[in-house]
DNA sequence: TTAATTAAATATAATTATAAACTATAATGT
DNA sequence: ACATTATAGTTTATAATTATATTTAATTAA
């Protein structure tokens, strides 16, 4: 089976060009047809033409008259956000997060349901239906108002079926969202990984905006790296690429869930982070967290280390630098403009930044390499859902390349 | 400074149905008109006019006619490879290695030169000059029916300039070969990574062809990596992307020549390999190379381990399992469908391939990633100069993406 | 021989961008 | 106040292509 030939033609010109006119009116905002034509280097009539299909099937409206210096002004066009809206998922370990956004990616509705220990395939596909019913009628859109369903879950997600192969934290496989879903909203549903779809939320709206080469790291109970080359998501062959958090570091360091011994995961993770403290006042180290044992997660530690607890904060301090170790080997693999961290881990940014950045320092081969950006995701807990709306945003403006 | 936008144009078309039908052929051999329309989904008449076009340039060649099953006889269609040549130069650490081919990459002359020590970078780009006059002179082949020349050089080299920035063996910098050799030769000149060169040889013409995302491997004095996205070179943002040698893998492992401890380079390379050896052969281990530790170099320990040597082998195999750890990291993180392995430790196949894929089938996350097929490089030696070959045909053959 | 079949060329139509001319509107200078 | 100039946007005509339909050419098989 052959992939399908991209080949010129009308359809295809035509498309290429209402893509880019309706990009540009996205990134720049208001705009006039003569400026869509100077920035595109479109001719005036084309754009023109192409402007008018685009009113007509409401993407886009004349909004006010720009300044003139000196002749006619301008009508200035925008997307027509009220019109168009997206419903985004993100399918934790035991909540579900819905988020209604305009075709901007601003938020109008947000709403968390739990989700029971032990549910089932259908009970997941069960509680996402209604979930999204729950949040179309409590905003009173229509349904043909909304353009697609984003949802981003932890594990292994098999993109091009929209099938969720493995998620652990749920001991759920082979979940058929996408069919499912397609078949009761009769609308564009896209499923990703969580890890890729926050580095696209980051790319869109977040703090990844304006590159087209960067990697979103999710620190929490594992570590994941979404991947983004040249504007798009890079998923690897069999779905897997950015499983950092099994890169081998220490051959000979501690052992792992998935078996092997001195996977990043078991340096600088959060159940990591809390083993190691637990492991440090076992041996009489002192903390203010001594004989709370118990209490203790990653909050608990973040909040110590902000009150001046010293052990709590050389123990996130050493989490970065770990992790510094691995973005480094995946600076000297994949080499991104910049990297961007979120997940629970990257709340504690104060004492996991720049251990991160001083081993990269210390570490990265050439001078550039250096010099790559490491910054903390915008949209902290956040972030895989403003991803899945990206993911169906990334469709709506994609360019075409086949017809 | 925006990145030129791409806008739907007559220009755009014609040249990207005029690149699907060179593609075509170049990829079917020959082929007729009407399989041509078939294959693409161009309709007859855009094919016969393009290929008339392509008739005239002589790019292409009528052949033979075909055989019919009750019809006119098609007439088959070729590259006209007698007409056009490439050339590719591999600058090593101690020899320049000139080739010459015609557009299919079919070999026509290969010559190898000597480069001085201590050579300047005046120096190296005479020697590359006068290589590529004899070259081009011993064969009389027109200077206007050569293409282009493709280079490909260890170390670190700013492919969109065309210099190589350093490259450690020579120890030069700032080498601006392309800049010299367009305006010497006038003629498209690619500047690129050894390793990066050498995957994407493999792709055209070696143990990647057919597929569309392979990494290759280069293991020898270093070891690196060059990875190959939808069929393009994937350089990262400061044309480091695959510098796997410094991939550190065991934080408390041997120091390394860039200062950190435990790079894979310290395990895998060449070098590390003959250390190991001597290493164990000080410590008592019997082995026939005992005493002729001044001899020892990789083809030696080679020839030894197929000799039967126990210690050879086991150096090798060792040697292999380490490479394995890398590879799996790898695999963890860009998810290639294959793995190609070439460089010098890739002669040793016998006594390295099965480990490294054994470490895959233990380490791996999931069954799909275990399926990463594992396979030695076509070329051997002469990976890197027919990757060079490969730079100018992949302009070529380009798909048009801007006007 | 003749009908059917396939290949390729040609004529004509349809689609869309482009160029040039034109209309609309506003700011500015006198 | 009014001409001049500048900018925005539309209309019209034209050019560059691909798409469709038709024709011609060359074979094979009955």
């Amino acid at each position: 089976m052959e992939p399908n030939i991209v080949t010129g033609s009308f359809q295809l010109m035509k498309s290429l060009n209402r893509s880019v006119i309706l990009n540009t009116i996205r990134k720049k905002g208001a705009i006039s047809r003569a400026d869509i034509a100077k920035t595109t280097k479109l001719t005036p009539p084309t754009v023109s033409n192409l402007v008018k299909e685009l009113l007509e099937t409401e993407m886009i409206i004349e909004t006010s008259l720009g300044v003139s210096s000196g002749g006619r002004k301008p009508t200035l066009l925008t997307l027509n956000s009220e019109m168009f809206h997206v419903i985004g998922l993100d399918i934790g370990s035991h909540h579900l997060k819905i988020l209604l956004t305009d075709i901007n990616g601003r938020i109008r509705k947000k709403q968390i349901h739990p989700i029971p220990d032990s549910i089932t395939n259908e009970g997941l596909l069960d509680l996402m239906i209604t979930s999204i019913y729950t949040i179309q009628k409590n905003e009173q859109i229509d349904r043909d108002k909304i353009i697609g369903i984003g949802i981003g879950m932890h594990g292994i997600v098999d993109v091009d079926q929209g099938v969720s192969i493995f998620a652990p934290n749920l001991k759920l496989k082979n979940i058929r969202v996408k069919d499912v879903l397609e078949k009761e909203f009769q609308m564009m549903v896209q499923v990703e990984n969580d890890a890729r779809a926050m580095s696209l939320g980051e790319l869109w709206f977040g703090n990844g905006h304006g590159n087209d080469s960067i990697v979103c790291i999710n620190v929490g109970r594992g570590i994941g790296a979404g991947i983004i080359i040249n504007g798009q998501v890079f998923r690897g062959e069999h779905y897997i690429s950015g499983e950092i958090g099994h890169m081998v570091i220490d051959l000979n360091g501690p052992k792992c869930t998935c078996g092997n011994y001195g996977c990043l995961q078991t340096f600088a993770s959060g159940p990591a982070i809390v083993e190691r403290l637990n492991k440090e006042l076992k041996l009489g180290e002192s903390s203010i967290l001594k004989n709370k044992e118990n209490e203790i997660d990653g909050e608990v530690i973040y909040q110590a280390a902000l009150a001046g607890d010293l052990l709590s904060q050389n123990v996130l301090n050493k989490a970065g630098r770990y992790l510094g170790v691995g973005v480094t080997n995946l600076i000297h693999i994949v080499n991104p403009k910049r990297i961007v961290i979120s997940g629970g881990v990257s709340n504690a940014k104060e004492f996991i930044l720049e251990s991160v950045k001083e081993t990269i320092e210390q570490r990265a081969l050439t001078d550039s390499a250096k010099q790559t950006e490491v910054i903390i995701s915008k949209f902290g807990e956040d972030a895989t859902v403003m991803g899945a709306i990206a993911l169906i945003l990334s469709q709506l403006f994609a360019t075409p390349s086949n017809n």
